[in-house]
DNA sequence: GCCCTCTATAGACAGTTGTCGATACAGGCG
DNA sequence: CGCCTGTATCGACAACTGTCTATAGAGGGC
């Protein structure tokens, strides 16, 4: 389950990320400063338990796409406050959007996920 | 704060963390909030900078384990502040430490990093 | 025992963050 | 056009976080 076999941009992107991803291990040389901030920036944007469950909503859907009001009545919280939230996870490159008409349609950016899943994982040596 | 005693044990958790992180994908279905609760914590220690270096610092080091003076010599802050970092990440599980006489050791919990990193993945399906 | 070094804890304080209500903007529909 | 719905931005405020100094605890050496 997950992502449909349908041929749509997600799918290709997915791939050019866990390709990407090679030798990006945060344990195998000390990271510099400013790679830190990069990238503490996107683990803190992931480190909300609202954000974590947008990111699993959103990730969850069938076909990638979700409606900002369904993710607005998933939650106990207001409106300005699930937008913040994905206003965060957008700047931190988790997410992007679209406007299609009143709604905007939220879904992943794998190649992003895929990179942070790279740095943590560790080489078994 | 314990670790057990022999290096390979090590070994064994990390391949133990690697395999078992087959089906724990954010992105599969939507997480419930005790569990989004729970890892937005280990995200949110990931989410400084200070700490990504520190776990980078400690997992590149050969042999795995850290002195505490060596870590706080290699920032610009007072030593109780990277105690503080250090806590944080311990209390995530992150890492952990041992204490040798007047020295303590640091060190990463591999699957603690696995398990993350599962999370992450994008199925490519 | 006394003292010295290494590490952790306590308390204080400024900066950041999550949340809200109020409001502005965007776009479809009479 | 005016209105209505969906979304984003603004401003405020309490709660949390990162940092410091001061101090306590652990353990080795004299």
């Amino acid at each position: 389950m997950s992502i449909q076999g349908a041929p749509n941009d997600l799918a290709v992107i997915a791939v050019a990320g866990s390709e990407a991803c090679a030798q990006q291990a945060l344990v195998s040389e000390p990271i510099d400063e400013a790679s830190a901030a990069d990238l503490a920036q996107v683990f803190k944007a992931l480190g909300d338990p609202v954000r974590l469950r947008l990111v699993s909503l959103i990730g969850a859907r069938e076909g990638g796409e979700v409606c900002v009001c369904d993710l607005t009545s998933a939650f106990d919280l207001s409106q300005p406050t699930i937008s913040h939230h994905l206003k965060v996870l957008r700047e931190a490159g988790l997410i992007d959007s679209e406007r299609r008409g009143t709604w905007v349609y939220y879904r992943l950016v794998p190649a992003a996920l895929e990179r942070m899943a790279g740095l943590l994982s560790v080489p078994v040596s």
